[in-house]
RNA sequence: GGCGGGGUAGCCAAGUGGUAAGGCACGGCUCUGCAAAAGCUGCAUUCGUCGGUUCGAUUCCGACCCUCGCCUCCA
């Protein structure tokens, strides 16, 4: 079976194959962060989906180039570098090196590529020329440089083609203040954004006067620059089909009359406690409030992986904090594996690979892949109970775990080591057992209790947790 | 107003024209001196409401109710 992804282009499913001839190489760019604040919990999904996509990927056997942009300026951007004193690179550096950190908690893989739009500048001041010269772009009177909707048309070019647009319906006026912009038409969107003094020292000259580029055109320019003209998968925020990615494709098409990307794939967002996310309602929550609260990366992304990337998910504290309980059961699992085999060289098991590779590669139906893991979980176990599971059988069920865990990205509870005046007061419960001083013995259970460790007694010795 | 998602157990969440995965929580049991965030096990005659098609509908069709998102800041 193939992989099959939703095709926002076609609004269906549709079977992935890739333009590389071999059928090996896959180019994929996914819109990434605005470095003005830390990434919050509704930005997180989105990225976890994208790092999803790729292990899926390299998963079904592709050799994935992925790419995901910094947009480094932007009129929120501009607008805290004026108030806060600072300058444009010190203070996007900040937010882009916190958001690198999170992106690794996460557990995502890194990119291959992270261009950073005021890298690129030359490439978007080339190719706002490349529009001008086909006469789809107009410089207006304020200097500014706007790609024309109407001229694109003209050229037979569609408009429109991640989702149905009514533009006669559009309600001029109450989002966009009229005044602030020259355009000839309202659907256009600005290239190239001429210098006003409010930009401080923000600005790059170019054949059209100072200015920096507007917020399309960035990931035109770099995803083209890296992947080619064309390219096969396109990611986001289901927000961004329209106006981003529709002017991505405009920008793109118009600027080379070649189809720009072949599979579009976009994230639903997400509600807290069933709730848009908002400041005033105190469920907003960057990924640094989670931690805080004693939450790790890896229970984050469990629960932002419970769900169908193109369903609205509802993240909760208490789902989080039973994401914590169903990791812990499958860590208690493959730590059990580990202390029959320490081998996974063996023939992946397919009870666990095959109906985890079927979920997946139906458009990453990732619950029922977290079924089959789960499944696999209580069937291990009661092989692991009955002592039925020999070394080898094992080394297969942990091969199969590693394989399905490639694209999870779960990975291992990080073994705190156990400090010396916990192992010492372990020891010395373990002592009052075998003296039968009960009481004594539970004392100190509660104590390490109260230390952050918990017993857990076995027929094979004593096992120290953290919790 | 235009366009598009959703409503499945206490919570989260898959799915199918043929009788409801999985996780959390909860109950029972096993292990245990007692326990455990350890293991097993139980837990929806029912899928927003009302009609229709069908041998059969949660699934298809229609109407209605509720809810969320996008419509030039947005993951």
């Amino acid at each position: 079976m193939a992989l099959k992804l939703f095709n926002t282009l076609e609004r269906s499913v549709q079977p992935f194959t890739p333009m590389d001839p071999w059928q090996k190489r896959v180019g994929m760019y996914c819109c990434g962060p605005t470095v003005y604040d830390f990434a919050h919990i509704g930005n997180w999904r989105t990225f976890v989906f994208a790092d999803l996509v790729r292990r899926a990927l390299e998963f079904s056997g592709y050799d994935v180039n992925h790419v995901m942009n910094i947009t480094d300026v932007e009129d929120k951007i501009i607008r805290k570098v004026r108030d806060n004193k600072t300058t444009l690179r010190a203070f996007t550096g900040r937010f882009e090196a916190a958001f690198l950190e999170d992106l690794q908690a996460l557990h995502c893989r890194l990119p291959h590529h992270m261009p950073r739009a005021t890298d690129y500048i030359a490439e978007i001041i080339d190719l706002i020329g490349r529009l001008i010269h086909r006469g789809i772009a107009y410089q207006a009177a304020d200097g500014s440089v706007y790609f024309s909707i109407e001229k694109y048309r003209g050229c037979g070019c569609n408009y429109g083609q991640l989702l149905k647009l009514n533009f006669d319906g559009l309600r001029v006026g109450e989002r966009v203040s009229a005044d602030e912009y020259e355009k000839e038409s309202v659907a256009d969107f600005a290239l190239w954004k001429a210098r006003v003094a409010e930009d401080g020292e923000v600005f790059w000259g170019s054949p059209f006067g100072e200015g920096r580029p507007g917020w399309h055109i960035e990931c035109s320019a770099m995803s083209m620059k890296v992947l080619g003209e064309s390219f096969d998968l396109h990611l986001g925020g289901e927000d961004l089909k329209f106006p981003h990615h529709e002017d991505e494709i405009a920008q793109s098409e118009g600027a080379t009359g070649k189809p720009f990307v072949r599979h579009w794939l976009h994230g639903a967002h997400l509600l807290v406690e069933g709730k848009k996310m908002s400041k005033s309602l105190g469920n907003f929550f960057t990924l640094r409030d989670l931690l805080a609260k004693g939450f790790t990366g890896r229970e984050v992304r469990h629960l932002l992986l419970s769900a169908h990337y193109r369903e609205t998910f509802n993240f909760t504290l208490d789902g989080l904090q039973g994401a914590k309980s169903a990791l812990a059961r499958i860590d208690e699992c493959v730590g059990k594996l580990r202390e029959i085999t320490r081998s996974a060289a063996a023939v992946p098991e397919p009870a666990l690979l095959e109906p985890f590779a079927s979920a997946l590669e139906d458009d990453l139906n990732i619950s029922a892949a977290w079924a089959a893991v789960f499944d696999w979980v209580r069937e291990t176990n009661k092989r692991i109970a009955e002592n039925s599971l020999p070394p080898l059988a094992a080394a297969g069920a942990l091969a199969a775990w590693e394989r399905v865990d490639s694209v999870l990205g779960i990975g291992c509870k990080s073994e705190a080591p156990v400090p010396a005046e916990i192992a010492a007061l372990a020891a010395e419960r373990t002592e009052a057992k075998k003296a039968r001083d009960f009481q004594r013995a539970d004392a100190i259970r509660d104590r390490l209790k109260s230390m952050g460790w918990v017993i857990e007694d076995s027929p094979k010795g004593l096992k120290l947790k953290k919790i």
